[in-house]
RNA sequence: GGCUCGGUAGCUCAGCUGGUUAGAGCGUGGGAUUCAUAACCCCAAGGUCGGGAGUUCAAGUCUCCCCCGAGCCA
């Protein structure tokens, strides 16, 4: 089996702000997730290049518009190399194969006759490369999302015949688990219902653009473009652009993760053209929510802008990870709040975690030559930190199934403060005190050992370094999750209660995670 | 204006088909302990469940109205 997913194609309009890369560590997580599981997956990310917005853009930045792309599509790849994001595909939409399969898509699309020749006349907002629905009497209408003013447009465009899929997106978008999270889906069923009209995929006279065979003047609308990247990223760079492959490379996804703004696109035009095209359809659409900052949206005017860079530099991949990850409900907006964040990761990570392997590992190099004592009963299944050990594997597998991280960072934490608790009930170090304790005291540190192990392996998508520290002072290999490997998984077979071999040499522990102590703000 | 979703402890939120003293995490206060990254563990605080009316033996949980916030559409 094959697991494709991708994150939107980011628009090289500006450079990476925190929301990019939420998006990105939320499918960098669930692509790591995939491959421990032992799925082939593709998981693609890459840069949406063309519009007319990116042409200003560059012209006011004295640049041409491809050295400006170039800048700032830099500036993702390596953004994203930092934060290790495991992605296979980085596409770019001005990268000249992605040109020939947009070509020949085209070509199927206008065979299959649902490409007209119209007038499109409207409010166009430039800012989110889209025409509105302004009456065309308004005066000075502008975006209500940009609040910038709306141009007036009026021009013979090249439409897509949208219309002609009515009944059949109407279909899709009720499928159950197509458009997800499910409070989104009536949003674009009442979208749909008031009919769908044919849009536009052609502009004229916009040069920065892919031009349209057989059109002259007609460059392609930047959508159109746009989503097709998810197509041509699924071709390497040994295969030929060739549109039938593709069904060879992965498609179709299995998942498009998209911030909730452009759900319209990807749940209602996306499709429509693949039905015209004839290629099969994606399985589900998560429409993500919005980050704000301490209460207030994120802005230049507001000067509060979290830079992904100063986070990486201050606080680290596994912090960052953790906080959006783990408090943050997947789909809903959320809110960024430096104290908390400060709280949780040096509560969760490094109290209850980091502070778990320590301790014990600590105690049973003391009491049991540096090395994993005896499990003795503590190998029974039916143990208490056994049977939590697998409850938690269960949650977690289900919870990032469905892309609720916030379940399974819960759930492997859960397992930690139960393995705490434990040990306080069980008091090895007062045992250790009385003559005759020693076996119990020795099953009692195996099983908070392996206890502690199953929070790692569990951690392994969520948090792949701090999995990775702690795997390696319990004497285990970390997880590769940046390359499949295929079934049997590695990381399945660690979910196994015993698998912690007693006589395993201990190092020496050192705190796996340090604790923020940001003075300053962000 | 139409539609949708929210308004529950200081903060972030759970509370499924209505039923004993409304829960969790963080924060706060206290206790216990010493294996450990001054960590871990335990306990507490008493929130008119946005407001009002209604249905019911019984409503945070259903109905209606109102207020506030968010979103989609016009």
């Amino acid at each position: 089996m094959s697991y494709t997913l991708t994150t939107p194609l980011y628009y090289v309009n500006d450079r990476a702000h925190l929301g990019s890369a939420y998006t990105t560590l939320a499918c960098d997580t669930i692509a790591r997730f995939q491959r421990l599981k032992g799925e082939q997956v593709v998981f693609i990310t890459g840069c949406d290049e063309h519009g007319q917005k990116i042409q200003r853009t560059a012209e006011a930045a004295g640049l041409t518009p491809q050295a400006h792309c170039d800048g700032v599509s830099e500036g993702y790849r390596s953004l994203w190399n930092r934060w290790q994001i495991s992605h296979d595909r980085f596409i770019r939409t001005t990268d000249p194969r992605h040109r020939q399969l947009v070509e020949q898509f085209f070509a199927k699309v206008e065979a299959n006759g649902d490409v007209v020749e119209g007038r499109q006349q409207g409010w166009y907002c430039v800012a989110c490369e889209e025409f509105k629905d302004d009456a065309p009497g308004s005066e000075d209408p502008e975006c209500g999302i940009h609040r910038k003013p709306l141009e007036w447009r009026d021009e013979v465009n090249l439409f897509f015949r949208l219309s002609r899929y009515q009944s059949q997106i109407e279909a899709l978008i009720r499928r159950p688990g197509f458009i997800a999270p499910s409070s989104r889906q009536k949003e674009v069923e009442n979208f749909v219902a008031q009919g769908l009209r044919d849009f536009s995929i052609s502009r004229v006279d916009l040069p920065w653009g892919i031009p349209v065979p057989g059109h002259a003047g007609h460059t392609f609308y930047v959508w159109f473009d746009a989503l097709l990247g998810y197509l041509s990223a699924l071709l390497t760079q040994d295969d030929p652009v060739d549109l039938d492959l593709i069904l060879e490379r992965g498609w179709p996804a299995q998942l498009h993760v998209i911030g909730k703004d452009i759900l319209r696109f990807h749940a209602v035009y996306w499709p429509a053209m693949l039905l015209s095209a004839g290629l099969p359809l994606p399985e589900r659409v998560f429409g993500h929510g919005f980050l704000t900052r301490e209460g207030q949206k994120m802005g230049k005017s507001l000067g509060n802008v979290l830079d992904p860079d100063v986070l990486l530099e201050r606080c680290g991949r596994d912090a960052v990870r953790w906080y959006l990850l783990r408090d943050i409900p997947f789909g809903d907006d959320g809110d960024f709040q430096q104290q908390r964040f400060i709280d949780l990761v040096n509560n969760d990570l490094a109290n209850t975690i980091g502070n778990l392997l320590n301790r014990t590992s600590s105690m049973a190099r003391r009491w049991f030559a540096d090395a994993v004592p005896p499990a003795g009963s503590a190998m029974q299944p039916d143990h208490p930190l056994a049977v939590a050990a697998q409850s938690a594997g269960q949650t977690v597998s289900d919870a990032l199934e469905s892309l609720d991280f916030r379940t399974a960072a819960e759930a492997a934490l859960q397992l930690a403060t139960s393995a705490n608790g434990f040990l306080n009930d069980q008091a090895p170090w007062k045992r250790m005190k009385q003559a005759g304790e020693e076996a119990q005291v020795a099953a009692d540190l195996y099983a908070v050992l392996e206890a502690t192990r199953w929070v790692a392996v569990l951690l392994a998508p969520l948090v792949p370094e701090l999995s990775g520290r702690m795997l390696i002072q319990l004497g285990q290999p970390p997880f590769d999750s940046e390359h499949a490997h295929g079934v049997p998984s590695a990381w399945r077979d660690a979910q196994r209660w015993g698998f912690l071999a007693p006589g395993l040499p201990l190092i020496e522990p050192q705190p796996v995670m340090q604790r923020l102590e940001l003075e300053a703000p962000l």
